[in-house]
DNA sequence: CGCCGTCCTGTAATCGCTTACAACGCCGTC
DNA sequence: GACGGCGTTGTAAGCGATTACAGGACGGCG
């Protein structure tokens, strides 16, 4: 248990100590350090030579308090370990520093308790904003936030409310591009494997490919669509499943990059050739989505412009206090490659 | 510029407020939340009622203030995108929490001027401990943390100091069992794709290849060595020289996954086939080792216990003072997957 | 020479929480 | 009935910064 940790025995010099070795008040201190109200040359020199000396630095949760604003926005996301998240982080926290802000990012691990608590631990940061890129959120908690007033960018779900921004994926441009290829190709046995059901950014993708199925297919086109959670291990199960389903697809779709590349483990597995016995196709182009075997045609949802869009939206929402919430909108678009190709000649039936 | 951001106007509710709702002294409030110190049972309903009526929360900068310590431990490492980490990262974080520690990420980007400004985010966080797993590190920063008295860990990197602990990698043994599996395969012209010479973790990986490469192959094999900075693009530059090398090399080893994967990407590139042209083994077994075209056959230098082992002795540090540092010692273990094969018949000339 | 504005600096209140110390009520004991 | 101890609660002094406000020095001007 954690329990009876001590005071911290090392004591960090505080601005009382440069202040008496500068034989100035810590207001002056203060305002040398911070460059705000005005300082003589001299005694700047004397301050400053006094912070080299004791090598002094801010204590940070002082300053917070006393400035009752922290300068952090919080980043709520799924799982870092997917590779689509560090791509995002990093592009997030670059763009928020240049604008003066922190990042603290927090990760879900697609659950609900440890949602609740990155969420608490955000309120008592007092974040200026968060940004969420993650499909599991439940209305209690956005409504903690929203009681504080805290503006929120939801990226990839249509979360109305006051001082809520969004900032949304085009999914039926890239998917229907996707499926346009496959049919060019000849395809007309389809699978999907898709998100949890009850994730919006799941439920957006499947009925773009249901649509871009029944227009590129046909209306009577009934494509297979079986259960993912977005994690490599649930596209080599659905994998097996679609193998072994009568009679098979000529291709699948799948949600996500790491499901797809689950999909093309579990034939591997079994001896079949990508795409000769089964073209695939992933959702991200996640940065290994080109070296893998063979690299992967893939739906692109560029990483960049979603954080472009991500932190222009929350210091929109910082400076207007402005309602009139401009919805980005990211584009996504197919990028052909390998795993991809026509379809086999005979199906068993049909 | 950063500039008169205002005092935030959104005001939470404090201890305080609770206290008067509850009709109770702030110090009763205090207590009930944290369980330190007794308070009656009716009065702990009354507080616990009114701190849910008010949607309360301590401000985490205030009980950090007030605490004189953080329980936030920092971790360095060099580059998030690179898959190698997040799993590292996730690894700690896990650790740490059960531990009642929060970690505090931070990213040096092969920058000293980031480093630089992490360790001083480090220290005006006032962290508990920091945990290094990035080899830029140069030594006035961590005299930086030292002085104070900031208990260290460094992962894959030497250092001693006070409070200062080591979890080392086994560089040798994988290595060694990577390039006897490629000796037994008939190579002799090898070539190695290493990181940033100045680096330490690179220089051992380089040294413990020579070594083995001088043991499976022969003292007066003279390996050419590559320059690469650890990222997929150097490895892809490198590949194209070692290809267009006379004579070329037979089997390439990389110092990671990612340049690993470059070189594969350099050889599709001029329609070379792998392994038959070339061997191909990496270093780190990350995820999509296991998924690349072929899967790559790599050294594994296992995270998890990587993760264990730093956090374990960052705890150590913490409650011994003990400067009776037990190094860990982390191994490595050659995985043997398609990217290497038999050397090809005939070399050009010798 | 007195007054006033400008610059610079210091005093002290404040941010929201923790906690040492003191006070109080209640019981059981001698 | 006085006293000591225990359990509960309140008072107020920090934690280390920022900053409103006031004060002092200095120079220019009438």
């Amino acid at each position: 248990m954690t329990r009876a940790r001590p005071r911290a025995a090392r004591a960090a010099t505080r601005l009382g100590d440069v202040a008496r070795l500068a034989c100035v008040s810590t207001a002056t201190v203060s305002r040398t350090i911070n460059e705000t109200g005005a300082v003589s040359d001299a005694t700047r020199r004397r301050v400053m030579r006094a912070v080299n000396k004791l090598h002094y630095y801010p204590n940070a949760y002082a300053r917070t308090l006393a400035l009752g604003r922290s300068d952090q926005i919080g980043l709520l996301v799924s799982d870092i370990a997917n590779p689509f998240f560090p791509e995002l982080v990093k592009a997030i926290e670059r763009d928020a520093f240049q604008r003066g802000f922190e990042v603290i990012v927090a990760e879900t691990d697609y659950d609900h308790e440890r949602l609740g608590k990155s969420v608490r631990r955000f309120l008592e940061r007092d974040v200026a904003g968060v940004i969420v890129m993650a499909s599991e959120v439940d209305l209690p908690l956005v409504a903690g936030l929203a009681r504080r007033r805290v503006p929120l960018v939801f990226l990839d779900l249509e979360v109305t409310g006051p001082r809520t921004r969004t900032v949304s994926v085009d999914y039926a441009r890239g998917i229907d591009e996707a499926v346009h290829h496959l049919a060019l190709l000849g395809h007309r046995e389809l699978a999907y494997v898709g998100g949890p059901p009850l994730l919006i950014s799941a439920a957006k993708r499947l009925q773009a490919f249901q649509r871009a199925a029944a227009r590129h297919i046909g209306p009577a086109a009934k494509p297979r669509v079986y259960e993912g959670d977005f994690r490599l291990e649930s596209g080599l199960r659905a994998g097996g499943e679609i193998l072994a389903s009568r009679p098979p697809p000529t291709a699948v779709l799948a949600a996500n990059d790491l499901m797809a590349l689950g999909v093309v483990k579990a034939c591997r597995a079994q001896g079949l050739s990508i795409p000769r016995d089964l073209s695939v196709v992933g959702f991200d182009d996640i940065a290994f989505a080109s070296l893998s075997d063979p690299p992967l045609s893939t739906v692109c949802l560029p990483r960049d412009e979603l954080a472009r869009g991500a932190t222009a939206a929350l210091l929109q929402s910082l400076e207007d206090d402005a309602e009139t919430a401009v919805p980005g909108m990211v584009p996504t678009y197919f990028v052909a490659r390998g795993s991809t190709g026509p379809a086999p000649e005979a199906s068993p039936d049909r």
